[in-house]
Formats: structure tokens, sequence, C-alpha cells
DNA sequence: GTCAGTTTCTCAATTATTGGGATTACCGCC
DNA sequence: GGCGGTAATCCCAATAATTGAGAAACTGAC
């Protein structure tokens, strides 16, 4: 990583220690915080004012501004994955009494970035952006599986006395034991790991058969899980759907890139 | 203005060039676009990308990412007019059959951060984080007309021509008229102006009695609006409840600065 | 395997960025 | 309306970081 834009980087870290503990801060705070000079913070603070991305409290304080929004409705218009994904959320949300999500894999977190929720089902805690915890639940596990094992052991070994919590595994091996199975299922499931009560289907969505990008899922109330019979019903459910959510998205990136005004003008 | 950072800028400008019209970029457009050298566009996307405000696609093609997604989770989740005024949204839109939004006013800009919507109401196409057109219906009306003169005067010469077609005005003094009167009013209403068949009242959000940071607004069928007298009580209600929100807003940012990490260490 | 296209790297020149200190602007308060 | 204190900005020389040309490495496609 010898190329980098250091200054970039330092205007951007800037709104990494924006969050939900803390989503205001003070320019003191951020000096001593990122350790830049005064007149370098002011400087990125007021790029990031300017651009929309922070807005400045009368008292001294900062917090994220209406940029972030205009970009997010921008991203969720032109995601293939909500395009594709949507409708079958709530085709599944219309079937079953319960809450369905599709979930970004993204820098080691989990982010939920479209749901749907029927009205007998689980309440949800997770809207749209919200980071899910890496270490439980079905989503997490339907994408570990299928990660590539040299991205898989790195972050096991760092969630191991999380996993061993659950249940899942006191070693590595046996964590990537549990994680092979779940890759031979194609889907994995979870029972109260995040909210007691609330059972987790999740199958991953893959680009070229390979990397997961995301995972569908759903998320019951045990007592609506119990039948056998009906869980596997819902299992194979989601495994099919997220099988065509996965082949939707292929065909999608296969397409050749969009035409660009300078490609028009000239002439390709 | 001569303290810049200019690199972060042209960082940042990166990510306007994401459009509703245009949301996929190839690097060799953007290059073309923004006049970067390749190795320092490469550079520039890279940051982006690491920071995952952009993905890039297999063929060439970037797209915004996750990054923004998770940004918007958390201002609205610390936002404080959506904290003070998401209640009163879905209050109204249980007692009329309408939409009702808060919208920002944000560099010359209108942005939908809250809504809700009642069954019966007109169907919405402005859901968070959409700009509005800055021309047309009650809530652009609600907000210039408390902007001070001078940043008044401006935006109205730009928007002059849309201003004659709608009738508000041929002159930037007759504009001026129009918008005194909707100052004095406190509200701005508009019939068909965004949508055809719906009516729009709108009243500013506003700091400190002056600044206009916001509007509140309800669209109705207008069908439903026809009743004078109910006009009448619904544009009361209106004006009612964007005072309360402005009178909390106030309280909101009277209080302290928040404790800081850094605060609470050396014991301020 | 070759090929076209995209992305990253190397490295020296130079420019834009940085930070200390002074200055100005701002806000609340009396 | 003036005053005190803090927050934000400005100035400018030093320097460290950014830049861009060209080349190389990587990626998929055929």
């Amino acid at each position: 990583m010898t190329s980098v834009s250091g200054s970039g980087e330092r205007i951007l870290a800037i709104l990494d220690r924006f969050t939900e503990a803390q989503p205001e801060w003070t320019s003191e705070a951020l000096m001593v915080e990122l350790g830049y000079s005064r007149p370098t913070l002011y400087r990125y603070l007021k790029t990031l004012k300017d651009a929309g991305y922070l807005v400045s409290l009368p008292n001294a304080g900062f917090r994220l501004g209406p940029r972030v929004t205009e970009l997010d409705f921008l991203m969720s218009r032109s995601d293939p994955l909500i395009r594709i994904g949507q409708h079958r959320l709530e085709a599944l949300a219309a079937e079953y009494p319960c809450a369905a999500f599709i979930v970004r894999w993204y820098r080691r977190k989990i982010l939920c970035i479209a749901s749907s929720q029927s009205d007998m089902g689980p309440p949800s805690s997770y809207p749209r952006g919200r980071p899910m915890p890496l270490a439980r639940g079905a989503i997490s596990r339907a994408i570990l599986a299928f990660l590539p094992r040299r991205e898989q052991v790195p972050i096991i070994e760092d969630l191991l006395g999380e996993f061993a919590k659950i249940g899942i595994g006191s070693s590595v091996d046996e964590v990537i034991d549990e994680l092979r199975a779940i890759r031979r299922n194609g889907y994995a499931t979870a029972s109260g790991e995040v909210t007691p009560g609330v059972v987790g289907i999740a199958a991953p969505i893959l680009v070229a058969e390979r990397a997961p990008v995301a995972a569908l899922c759903m998320t019951m109330k045990a007592c609506d899980a119990e039948d056998s019979g009906a869980r596997a019903r819902i299992e194979s459910e989601i495994l099919r759907l997220s099988q065509e959510i996965s082949a939707d998205l292929c065909c999608e990136m296969m397409r050749q890139p969009p035409q660009t005004a300078v490609d028009v003008i000239s002439g390709k």
C-alpha cells in the first residue's frame, strides 16, 4: 500500500470519529483525538462543512450533515441489491410472520441495507444502515462460511471468545468445521443469539458463486418456527431466494459498463 | 477563502459526480470530467474505496458504497429535528389523509429528511434524502420567505423564470412582495405545483426565530382540501406544529455542548 | 498463452500543505 | 451597546507530502 493520499485520508478519518456512542464532537476534542494541529483541523472541518458532510452547532460542536443523507438516497437508488432484492423481501414478509433483511458484507462489518417486516413478525432493531454484530447470528455465519480461507482465519481468531460463548466452537478448527457444515447446507440458522426468542435463517448472496457480498436473512419468533416441516420449507425458500438474487446480481454485473457523457461525446 | 485543503476538496468532488442521472462512473470518464491525472485519480479513488464511500465494479465502474448508508443511519439517529419532529409527523398522518414531511434547507437545496404517510393520502415521491425542486411548491416559498434579504435576492434572481411560470411574480420585487405576505402569514400554500392535484402547506422551522433551517410540510389531495374551514384549521395546525418544533429545537441547542471522552479525562 | 484494458508502482520535481503565532470574528454577558 | 473570552481564521516561511510521467503488474477474456 505505497500509494496514499494522506490528507484525504485524514479528512475522511474525521468522519469516522462520529459514532452512535458519540455523534457530536467539539473541535478541541477532535484535535486531541486525531492529533491534528489547530489550523489544519479547522481547514479540514471547513472542507467537510462546506461540502455538507458536517454541520457546526452554535456552541462549538459538530455533527454529521445533510450531505450524507443525500448520498445515501443516491446509493439506495443505484444499488442493484436493493433493486433486485426488495420485492423478494416483501414477498417473504407477506408469506410468513417474519422480518426479512438484505445485509451487506463490508469491511468486516455487516450492514442492513434493506428490510421488510410483517405485522406479526418479531420487531427488528436493525434498520437500514445499522451495523450488526459480527460474532452473533445466522447472518454472520452465513457470510463467514463462504469467505475464502485466508480471510476467514484472522476473523475467527479475533472472534474466538464470542464463538466459544455461544457454543459454536472453542478453537479455530472447531469453528471452521462448523462453517464448513454451513457451507455444505448453503444456509445458517441461529436461535436467540441476537435477540432472545428470535430465530434467524440466513443464506449468502454470492458473486460469481464465490465471494459473499451480502446475505439474505429472515427472523421469526421462535414459537413460529417450531414445526420442523415448516422450518425446513422456510430454509429451502431462503436458500432458493438467495440463489436467485445471486444469479440476478451476476447478470446485472455482466452487462456493459454504462455509457457516460464523455463516451457519448467522443462517439464510442 | 484563503484557507483551503485542496486535495481534500478534490477527493470530495469525486463524490459530487455521482447523481441520480449518473450513479455510475468509469475512471476514464472521471478523469476527463475532473481533469485529474491518472495516478492521482486512482489514488483518490482508492482512498474513497478503502473507506467504503465507493465500490468498484468488476468492469471498470464505480458506484457509491455502504459507508454512506452507515453514515446516514448515524445522522438520522443524532438529528434533533427527527427526534423532535417524527412523532408530530405521525400524528399529522394519523389525523388527516396526507403525507407529512420535514425538509431541511441545505446549500440552496431542499432535502426531505423525515416523512410519514397516511393510507388515504397522496403518494409521495420524496423519501428521505431526495432533493426537492427549489422553485416549486409550498416548502420552497415557506423557506425563502424567511431567509434574510441578502440571501433571498440572488436566489430569486436565479429562479425568476420559474417563478414567472407558476404565477408567483415576474420581477424580483413582485416575488419579494409575495414572500413578504407569506412571512406575515407564517406559512405558504401551493396547489399542484409539484404534483398535479396535490396541495401543499408548509411552515418554516426557525432557529432563534430568525434563520430557517427546515420546514414542516403537509400534502393532501386537492379534493380533501377544498372545504375552506377545514383548510384553515389544517393551516393553523401546521403553523402551530412548526412553531413547537422550532421551540423544541432551540431548547435542544441551548443545552451544554456534549461531554467528550477528552473532557472527562481532563476533569472538566 | 496472448492480449487489451485497468490498476498500481517508482521516483524525482515541485507544489501545495502544514503549523506556530498573531489576528480577527463571534457570542454571551453585563 | 460595549466588553471579555473563546472560537475560527489568517499570514507566511519551511518542508514534507503530493503530484504526474512512464512503466510495470495485475485482471479477465478469448
